[in-house]
RNA sequence: GCCGAUGUAGCUCAAUGGUAGAGCAAUCGCCUUGUAAGUGAUAGGUUAUGGGUUCGAUUCCCAUCAUCGGCUCCA
């Protein structure tokens, strides 16, 4: 089952929803038209899924995209026949029979009958029912609920979307599977919105936002996974460094730098070798010495705890750091700037006494939201995850750690969910997750306890009663890792950023030639004052460079003909197409510099 | 890594078992322009890379690399 699925079947009803019910019922219909067309084909599982449905097969050849229009057609014809879905209880000896020849089912009513997993091999409390529903000419082992009948599901407000692989129970050493995806609406207008949702998406990708803007880049002779950022690019996240760098200072963080690589040694105290080794590039030697190139930076940071004795009066240290790590990630998850190979994190790593532990965890999060804030990201929500299993620590750091992540949130009021027994080994941790201005989830905190790094590497800093004491340690990535960040910046914006991070905040547009010196004037008087600006003085129209200026999403437009030299005015329009009319140019330098200073959004 | 698809000019895409074309962008002209594309010309490709089949491969086959959609795994 897919996080995103929990999440809704915990937040709200979905489960019990009609949206639910016809989505179950479009998989039946969808697996009965495939069976249809492959006889000897094998079903697995076809559950409702955020936005639509998926079933998986196991058949003969790769399906196609005709195929998927003839299933399509086909599952029509079924809705026109508007059979009812029929529930019948039957024990686990019938359901074998009735499955004889689908072994995927086979082995569901195995883990049925034995109670103690469900069809996505989840385990559950209870021994569950085994029931089937029979629609048209297909019988499916399934637990419901479905529609009354097939007819109420619109034939037009369903669509097959794409065919991937997928592994059997999800487990990558079982078969691969073929899953068909669907989308299935209430409406045939609710799929419209949806199609244009994801439209809207694919216009906002920042991947093709990244070309058309000459943000960044990937280069197939430099690497896959590893990102060049281009000026552009380069200029937007100068800016968000500084603006961090600028609130890192004002808030009690020290700036640290550490080097790429590290000794063997360094990374099996710190278990590295031992948890994260398969993340991590093989080793590098010089003079007989094994290197690893750093995967993480934690354990520099504390190198530089250990480097003197800390007393309780130190504390809380908090280093800060950008740094930048590489991480061996398989070649089919690479994406864009969200997935990537090298990059560079916003890390921090807070030390302090247990009885400054509260008010640290309170300040980071607070800060950590001032900041996203400020980036323009309003909508967040943060996921509490606890102790799980097996766990390094004794219990009681690990209840007083939970126990202060959670009242502070709940004290600065941040909808929050918890994932019991989703933490690292190491321990309990926050993540921050924004919504994007459609409404999709991206993941950038992390705020982490570790109550690992501090035993390994024996770390103690000196109390009161003058005796060693072992401090706490959290770990924290504010924006992530610029590379995702920036990705989920491009996408939020749609490529249009705040004019505070715009690399070119106004282009200054000539009409004719004997324009140009003016203009050229204009802009050096805008660039002495902090704006970044550029002149367009190509030989072409007016109505070109504004288009060009358009599709750049640069903020400000600066026309200036004939008018506004006689004036020493300049005309400014909006990317939004407002056109703000003719203004000297100190009044424009006193609105932009204000939208600049204010992190204006628009 | 796995399943499937894709890889042709800077970008978006055509075409073909007999050595490739368009639009946009670029370059050079002409036009001197008033709020989203003025106009003409020129240039640009060992068809991702390496093998194989063939008289001949960009096209068919294999491998590698990369990208896309998923699965698995995670900032």
């Amino acid at each position: 089952m897919t996080r995103d699925l929990r999440r809704m079947m915990m937040a709200g009803n979905y489960e019990e929803s009609k949206l639910y019910k016809l989505r179950h019922s479009a998989a039946h219909v969808m697996a009965q038209a495939v069976l249809e067309k492959f006889p000897e084909g094998k079903v697995a599982i076809g559950p409702p899924v955020e936005d639509g449905f998926y079933y998986d097969f196991d058949l003969p050849r790769p399906l196609t995209p005709e195929d998927l229009e003839e299933v399509e057609s086909r599952m029509r014809e079924i809705i026109k026949n508007d059979s009812e879905f029929v529930r019948e209880k039957v024990s686990a000896e019938e359901a074998r029979q009735i499955f004889a020849d689908q072994p995927y089912k086979l082995e569901l009513i195995q883990g049925l009958e034995e109670g103690d997993v469900d069809e996505h091999g989840n385990p559950v409390e209870e021994k569950p029912d085994i029931t089937i529903y029979k629609s048209d000419a297909f019988v499916d082992l399934c637990r419901g609920p479905h529609l009354e009948s097939t007819g109420k599901i619109h034939p037009k407000a369903i669509k097959l979307m794409n065919v991937a692989g997928a592994y059997w129970r999800g487990d990558e050493h079982n078969p691969m599977l073929q899953r068909i995806y669907g989308t299935a609406w209430l409406s045939p207008k609710e799929l419209k919105q949806y199609l244009w949702r994801l439209e809207e998406a694919k216009k906002r990708d920042h991947r093709k936002l990244g070309r058309e803007l000459d943000l960044f880049s990937v280069s197939d002779d430099v690497g896959a996974g590893l990102i060049l950022w281009h000026p552009r690019g380069a200029m937007i996240r100068y800016i968000a460094e500084r603006f961090w760098e600028d609130e890192h200072v004002k808030h009690g963080y020290d700036f640290v730098y550490t080097p790429h690589i590290g000794k063997a040694k360094l990374w099996q105290t710190s278990g590295h070798l031992d948890f994260f080794a398969e993340n991590m590039y093989a080793p590098i030697e010089i003079e007989d010495q094994q290197y690893y190139l750093k995967p993480m930076n934690c354990p520099f940071h504390v190198q530089i705890y250990k480097s003197d004795i800390r007393s309780y009066r130190d504390l809380p240290m908090r280093y800060a750091e950008k740094g930048t790590v590489y991480r061996y990630e398989r070649s089919g998850v690479l994406h864009g700037l969200m997935r990537v190979r090298g990059l560079t994190q916003d890390d921090a790593h807070h030390f302090c006494a247990p009885s400054q532990m509260p008010k640290e965890i309170d300040f980071v999060l607070t800060f950590s939201l001032n900041i996203l804030r400020a980036f323009g990201f309003s909508d967040i929500k943060a996921y509490l995850s606890t102790r799980p299993e097996k766990a390094a620590g004794e219990l009681e750091r690990w209840d007083r750690a939970e126990a202060a992540l959670e009242d502070t949130l709940k004290r600065l009021a941040l909808p929050y969910e918890v994932d019991a027994g989703g933490g690292a080994f190491y321990g309990p941790k926050i993540d921050l997750k924004v919504n994007d201005a459609l409404g999709r989830e991206w993941q950038l905190s992390t705020i982490q306890f570790d109550f690992n790094l501090p035993d390994r590497f024996d770390m103690t800093y000196i109390e009161e009663d003058g005796q060693p004491h072992r401090p706490y340690m959290i770990h924290r990535a504010l924006l992530g890792s610029m590379e995702r960040f920036f990705g989920t910046l491009i996408e939020h914006y749609g490529g249009a950023f705040p004019i505070w991070l715009s690399p070119v905040q106004a282009v200054i547009i000539p009409i004719a030639d004997r324009h140009v010196e003016y203009a050229a004037n204009i802009a050096d008087q805008l660039k002495d004052a902090g704006l970044r600006v550029e002149l367009d003085d190509r030989n072409d129209r007016m109505n070109a460079k504004i288009r060009d200026a358009e599709k750049q999403k640069v903020p400000f437009m600066l026309v200036v003909g004939d008018r506004e030299m006689e004036e020493n005015a300049v005309d400014i329009r909006r990317r939004s197409g407002e056109r703000l009319g003719s203004m000297m140019v100190d009044d424009f330098l006193a609105l932009a510099l204000q939208e600049v200073e204010d992190k204006v959004v628009g």
